[in-house]
DNA sequence: ACCTGAACACCGTTCAAGT
DNA sequence: ACCTGAACACCGTTCAAGT
């Protein structure tokens, strides 16, 4: 019925692992990911991943850890296509946000339910931390050509980023008015906007 | 040892099963949550708590449950002690929700870790939208006396509540840069502030 | 280096049976 | 009504052994 059986895995079973784990996490759900079934699917035994990922935890780790960076990729892109207005880019950061929490729920999730404490892997804290970088130094621009008030930067960081990942948040968990999620992000926005606006909005 | 062993749990076994799992949840995370283990704890046979709930989720949910009913009574306390402003009322109410939330990490990871969908229990869903309502009123207030803008409700309600929901799960993930969650929740409030100001605040 | 197979101590869930 | 005890099909983790 099969071919004959390869003695070991073929290629890079700690990718194939980790890949097979976002399948499983975004078609069934956090609860029903297991290793065993994981090298089920990949036809090993179900001792070969301990060779990757010394458990479960660290498997879940290196998961969110692609996250991160998949996301911080896909922010970074999304300044690439932007016009050059303080407004174009911070809503091109924002539906690009949202769109990468619809698109990956699940996986989210994980992301921010790993304790991101200085025990964390660095490589963790460090990509969770990179992805601010972004919206500061789209703060710092805005404010050179006076489209966001003087004032420290994380004044102004820390908000618009709790800001955009609570509506994220709120979105992937289904606490939103169903339907209205486009415009829901348009007044995010525009709210946002607000609070960056300097006091004297220099006049047209 | 031990007094006599009584046949069957002395009270009620469903608030007990659901204060217990509360305490593993805290101080061992969600991961260590088994049914068997709280079985164990409270003295009774690994099969009673199926009497109560019918699976590990309905226990999950109904945890979850208890801990958006507490959440809301919170809120709706801090605005009894609040002053009349606006600005204090959102101070208020926003510091309540993220006193609750750092107090309790782990549970609101799991109340907001549960898809609020149609499918999902009816209290569940309507017990997490009813913190929204709080919200709705402060703003219904704050417009009526001339400190918010005039705007569609959730123009604003949406955005304040995804920003406050937002920083209190940075702040449990420990995502936020640690030591001054007190001036960056100032930030957080006075930027919200800002984005409910009117075009043209009235002078004083 | 990488994987297997057996072993161990756990799970969640179900169900006949007890009181 | 509420709980027990046994049974079943799963887990995660470890470790000697194989190639």
């Amino acid at each position: 019925m099969q071919t004959r059986p390869r003695p070991y895995h073929h290629g890079d079973l700690r990718a194939a692992l980790l890949a097979r784990a976002e399948d499983t996490l975004r078609e069934k759900g956090p609860a029903a990911l297991s290793l065993r079934e994981l090298a089920r699917d990949l036809g090993v035994s179900h001792a070969a991943p301990s060779r990757h990922f010394k458990d479960k935890q660290a498997l879940l780790d290196a998961l969110a850890l692609t996250g991160f960076e998949r996301l911080s990729t896909t922010l970074a892109a999304s300044q690439e296509t932007a016009g050059d207005s303080f407004a174009d880019r911070l809503g091109a950061l924002a539906r690009s946000y949202v769109g990468f929490a619809t698109a990956n729920a699940e996986l989210l999730d994980l992301m921010f339910s790993i304790k991101h404490d200085p025990a964390a892997s660095e490589a963790l804290v460090q990509a969770s931390q990179g992805m601010s970088v972004l919206a500061t130094d789209l703060i710092a621009e805005g404010r050179r050509t006076g489209e966001v008030r003087d004032a420290p930067l994380d004044a102004i960081a820390i908000p618009m980023f709790s800001t955009l990942h609570g509506f994220a948040s709120l979105a992937v968990s289904s606490t939103l008015p169903p339907g209205a999620l486009d415009a829901n992000l348009d007044d995010v926005i525009a709210h946002t906007l607000r609070g960056c606006a300097p006091d004297h909005p220099t006049p047209h």
